[in-house]
DNA sequence: AATGAATGAGTATTCATTCAT
DNA sequence: CATGAATGAATACTCATTCAT
């Protein structure tokens, strides 16, 4: 009997099994997932899932790491390596790249979070310090170019980098919640942004 | 003289009962509440708590239901018999009831609805219908009438009312997955009124 | 406020109530009835209920009694001051009594008897010994009767008088279980009938 | 050495399930049968049943199937295979196979697809479709042998074979209802069979 | 390494019975 | 007498985790 020809390789084994995890997740949330579930997903025996997580919950983490993690390395370095003036960023791969994010796998990621955030205060804790506290801090960091730059006058948004963010979390949240009502949120963050570029580029308010 | 075993206190059971679910619910979420947990906390049998809500499922409804209703029709009325600018209202009232809500009650139902909402569609288009939808309507109504007033120009703002409870939203999502990490949601909020004021008064954009 | 025209008495209270009980337990059987039903069915507060029977089991009990003892008290009385010959009353009366068994209330409570039997022993004894056993004696000195008068000759029937009633009880329980499919329960009792009565009157085996 | 706490018996299990469970719906009657019950008699955890047997009601049907389906098959496979005529074959095969019937486990299925039958109608379905319907029709099979062979003349006990079952449900109810009660059920049958076998032998009636 | 049979603690729901009113 | 609110014991079913093979 002749061994299968594509003998999958040990070493994808838990990537397809969080790729597996990630979408149980994403369809049902973590409590209604059942690891049989995620097992049969991966096309893994339910045993040999648990040689690689040692709980359901570990299993969880391995999936909000390998989501998140790669985003936002790419946002951070195209912010560190960009050419371009921060209204110009802002104007265009930000933007680009933050409409994105509603809809996306991150948004599950988020309800995730929300949902079971209070069973999980270390995973929190990791989100925190690997995405949020990261993001915040690039975006000041562009800010601040700005100024420097002469583009921008220092004003509120300097202090206060959410106002940047803000417009996607809410759309996060909101198609999240809605699926059905309709929202624009590409045009919802496209206005906010407006409003904070023209803010930071006024007369002295 | 120690309390009786049995109580005929049929008019307040319910409240005591929802009252109860809210804070176990608020604590461990949906899921994780025991039905067991939720009538000790309501000084109840389990028996009892199924003799007024046939399921866990109703009681959580209801719980949503006792809870919002009455802030959102506090604010309707509030804006429908205001003798005030909208400017003002703005400034004051709706300022005032805004910056309450991240960390209060509402925030808890967020959660809960972020994460069931997936297996309870009827609460989420309950609670569409009548608190986000009402709420955007009401907003919408008063910027028309600042509008109207000629306190404001016409603008984007009256498209996206959104932009107005956005920085609510976002103060209430993240001092529920960060309480740890501070934020100053007052100033956030304000912050953001003020740019749409500014924005709303400003000159032809 | 007047008192309503009607009021009913206390004294057809337990007869209401054993009246509702029978139709609930021969609609859902013992264990599926709840007793709430009965009360309702009864028109009655389910206190009151347990004001003249002191469980659900003396319910059943009472049920039993009251449907049964009637009948047979009929029957035997019928028996005993008939002045028709054995056979007459045989082909007569007796056939009109047993024919109307299958699918009559009785027919529940053999039901009921068959299922509950095992958890209620005294209940089987009190069946025993007011209903089949009066009933076989009944038959038996019915059949004596008609030795004596030189009707019949004396055969094996005499010893087992159960042969006679054998078509009802199989009847009975053939439509409890095969409502659906048909069996003429009146052809079967008269031909065993027949065949007995021949056998009888034949001459010696 | 104790013996281990798992074991890997796949092919027994359910057979050693269903033999428990049928012991303990003879003794309790299916209501009154907990799950954890007939888990702890098969020696097994309540978690494997339910891998077997998807619900309760599930493990009621594979107990009725397993334990009447073969004494059926062997039966007909018996008639259809026989060289007796069809008078010996009623005294003897036929005759032995069916005075086994009262008190054997065939006689609690009838006891519980009487108490059960109501709310499991596919289940009577099943037990008259394989066992009563396929039971008559071999009867009058049989019969009509008996007629062809010149054994017997036509009469009405060649459209109703229920007479030569008949004895034996009444036994099995008998047994069932009043065990303290003696019947000969033995005799009853034998001489059941007598009558109707010279019915069938005797002079046109 | 890999499987999936086996475990058992955990939980929503029902319903006979009691008792304050 | 009469009510029905209140009790709490009882039970089917689930699912994360373990381990014999």
């Amino acid at each position: 009997m002749p061994k299968p020809r594509f003998q999958r390789r040990k070493e994808d084994r838990p990537q397809e099994i969080t790729a597996a995890a990630f979408a149980a997740f994403a369809e049902k949330g973590y409590a209604a997932t059942r690891v049989d579930e995620v097992a049969k997903r991966a096309g893994v025996s339910k045993g040999l899932l648990y040689l690689y997580f040692k709980t359901k919950e570990e299993l969880f983490k391995a999936v909000v790491r390998s989501l998140v993690m790669p985003r936002v390395d790419a946002l951070t370095a195209s912010i560190d390596t960009t050419e371009l003036s921060a209204e110009e960023f802002l104007r265009g791969p930000f933007l680009d790249f933050v409409k994105k994010l509603p809809g996306s796998p991150v948004s599950v990621v988020i309800r995730l979070l929300i949902a079971e955030g209070p069973k999980h205060p270390d995973l929190v804790q990791f989100y925190w310090d690997n995405v949020v506290s990261r993001g915040l801090a690039t975006i000041t960091e562009l800010l601040e170019r700005g100024v420097a730059n002469g583009e921008f006058r220092r004003s509120a948004v300097n202090d206060m980098p959410h106002l940047v963010i803000m417009p996607v979390v809410f759309s996060v949240v909101f198609k999240l919640l809605f699926e059905e009502q309709t929202l624009d949120t590409d045009k919802l963050i496209e206005t906010q942004l407006e409003l904070l570029i023209a803010h930071m580029k006024g007369a002295a308010s």
